[in-house]
DNA sequence: TGACAAATAGGAATTGCTCCTATATCGTAG
DNA sequence: CTACGATATAGGAGCAATTCCTATTTGTCA
């Protein structure tokens, strides 16, 4: 099993915050250091953070950061592509950079997200009677089921 | 596009309260009108009904039934097979009694959310390393965008 | 029928998120 | 380089969904 979370060079974390400015700017939305902030952090983790969760991890160096701007920032990130929602149901967000292609594979018990990358779900295609009558947007496999450690 | 979400006849709706009420006894688990009920709703709506939406439903007939209840019994329903958490996040959960294969296509804008049939899509299996490590109890595809009317 | 474990009702508490508003900041035009 | 306007932020209030708490009721089994 390829490991595919392993940790971003600084170098990809430079290039792809310098994306992430552009993209902003390009979108017509400010660049501010809460945003940046929010991105690298995301960027950064290996987890699929909650807004919650990053919001506590950025407090540590940036005080100041309310949980309410991570909460938007995280929407803004979402609505422009920099990031995606993670599927899941009724518990908190969840949040990826979406760096590579691959799926996640969720624990029902302790809630952990896995990722793996099996090619052919990246090809996967909705018929096209759908693609007809919908705008699609994005079409995702994913598995549930019981992790190593809660089995 | 064929109808799969046509009204489920009387009959069919007996059969499977007998099934559930025996999927109950097997499990160890009491069986209370309030889950009869819940399960009845469920397996009548068309719609993939919120507990608050079912909640409300099922009060007309059913005055005293708690929102707890509906939502404690939800759970077990998911718990033992005979329903499931629809994918999507963020919002309320919402629940399928999963009769027949379906996928769903879910409308990011009203939410709405619209079961499709795409035969290939059932046979989605799992890479062999994730079954090996992990439990898998559900492998789904779903859809995301704009439906024909938000679009 | 009686006893006990399990389930329910109803309200309180919790959680995750969004809204509100005064203040601060980015980006542009001068 | 400065000032201005539109946008974004902080922080708290408000809201919606869900879970927890506990007294009471109800299936189930002997």
């Amino acid at each position: 099993m390829k490991r595919i979370n392993s940790k971003i060079s600084s170098y990809k974390l430079e290039k792809k915050t310098d994306w992430f400015a552009n993209l902003c700017r390009q979108k017509g939305l400010k660049v501010t250091p809460q945003r940046i902030a929010v991105y690298k952090e995301l960027l950064k983790t290996k987890k699929h953070p909650s807004a919650e969760l990053l919001h506590r991890e950025l407090r540590k160096k940036f005080p100041s950061l309310s949980l309410d701007t991570v909460n938007r920032t995280l929407l803004t990130l979402n609505e422009i592509g920099a990031a995606y929602v993670v599927e899941g149901s009724g518990e908190a967000k969840r949040y990826d950079a979406g760096q590579k292609a691959h799926q996640h594979f969720r624990c029902i018990k302790c809630r952990r997200i896995i990722d793996f990358h099996h090619k052919p779900f990246d090809d996967i295609k909705p018929p096209t009677y759908i693609g007809k009558k919908f705008k699609v947007l994005r079409t995702t496999v994913y598995i549930e089921g019981l992790c190593d450690l809660c089995k």
